[in-house]
DNA sequence: CGCTTTTGACCTGCGC
DNA sequence: GCGCAGGTCAAAAGCG
């Protein structure tokens, strides 16, 4: 369980790694239907409400990062990327090595990849190495790796585009045999979660791990930023007043017709 | 021989 | 328009 407290608003806890929809309480288990359908709607309805606090975000997230006056750098490795991940085919990987062993950048996803250019970047002393697609000749995917600024035990892998293929190989998972100095799929995590998973943007199941990581790298960012703090309590007054509202609407018109009655 | 890696040069986009 | 930084190109070298 991920509960993260969005800014001041102490409050106001998302739980970014539980959908309502898919969480039955056990204590309910024994429950008649109409008692199970009537908690599955309870459910849905946070989901909802929930799904318009995120929409909320995400534009409010994205009219900030207008403001902002140069393109996203890599100055830091959550903040900045997010907008590209949002609006692009862009997705991030953090890949845990051995900083004694694994001298190379390199990652193993299944993909064939060719090296086509290295580069010193200003804000990272260690080198970042570009990598296109080498397995169809006209596949657009591209990666970028670079060991992590804070953590050099920690690859950056930066996703662009996708693959029209299969993947070349199938992904060895260290469990099962995976190559002594390679640093494989299996072992890349999200940046905070302990869990290991392969990785495949075309299983639906992983396009949803990865969104929620996103999801969880952007109430990160945001909650250091206090403009959006306070567009976000905007935004959710603004959410709760239309309920009051609509609510008090309801009650009037009920009690009008209790008048007219 | 074909493929990959290396690396300096060049291109491009953005802020000033 | 200029300078800076990131991204890409392409020739040379390495490797199996």
């Amino acid at each position: 369980m991920d509960s993260r407290h969005l800014g001041g608003l102490s409050n106001l806890t998302i739980d970014l790694n539980t959908n309502p929809m898919h969480v039955i309480n056990p204590s309910h288990q024994t429950q008649g239907d109409d008692e199970m359908m009537e908690e599955l709607n309870r459910m849905k309805s946070e989901n909802k409400k929930l799904n318009d606090i995120l929409t909320i975000l995400t534009r409010n997230y994205n009219d900030l990062m207008k403001t902002r006056k140069r393109k996203a750098v890599d100055t830091h490795e959550t903040s900045a990327a997010l907008p590209d991940m949002i609006k692009s085919n862009v997705s991030r990987v953090y890949v845990r090595i051995d900083p004694s062993h694994d001298t190379n950048l390199v990652v193993k996803d299944g993909y064939q990849w060719r090296k086509y250019g290295q580069k010193v970047t200003r804000d990272n002393p260690s080198p970042r190495a570009y990598y296109k697609c080498s397995f169809a000749p006209a596949c657009p995917a591209k990666k970028k790796v670079q060991r992590s600024l804070n953590d050099p035990s920690l690859l950056v892998a930066t996703y662009e585009g996708h693959h029209h293929h299969r993947p070349s190989q199938a992904t060895v998972s260290p469990a099962t045999g995976g190559v002594a100095g390679t640093t494989t799929a299996a072992s890349i995590s999200g940046e905070c979660s302990g869990s290991t998973e392969s990785l495949d943007f075309s299983d639906p199941l992983t396009c949803r791990q990865i969104q929620q990581f996103l999801v969880e790298k952007m109430a990160s960012s945001l909650t250091r930023n206090p403009a959006f703090t306070a567009a976000l309590a905007a935004a959710i007054t603004g959410r709760l007043l239309d309920e009051v509202i609509s609510e008090q609407n309801q009650d009037l018109v009920s009690n009008s017709r209790g008048f007219s009655a």
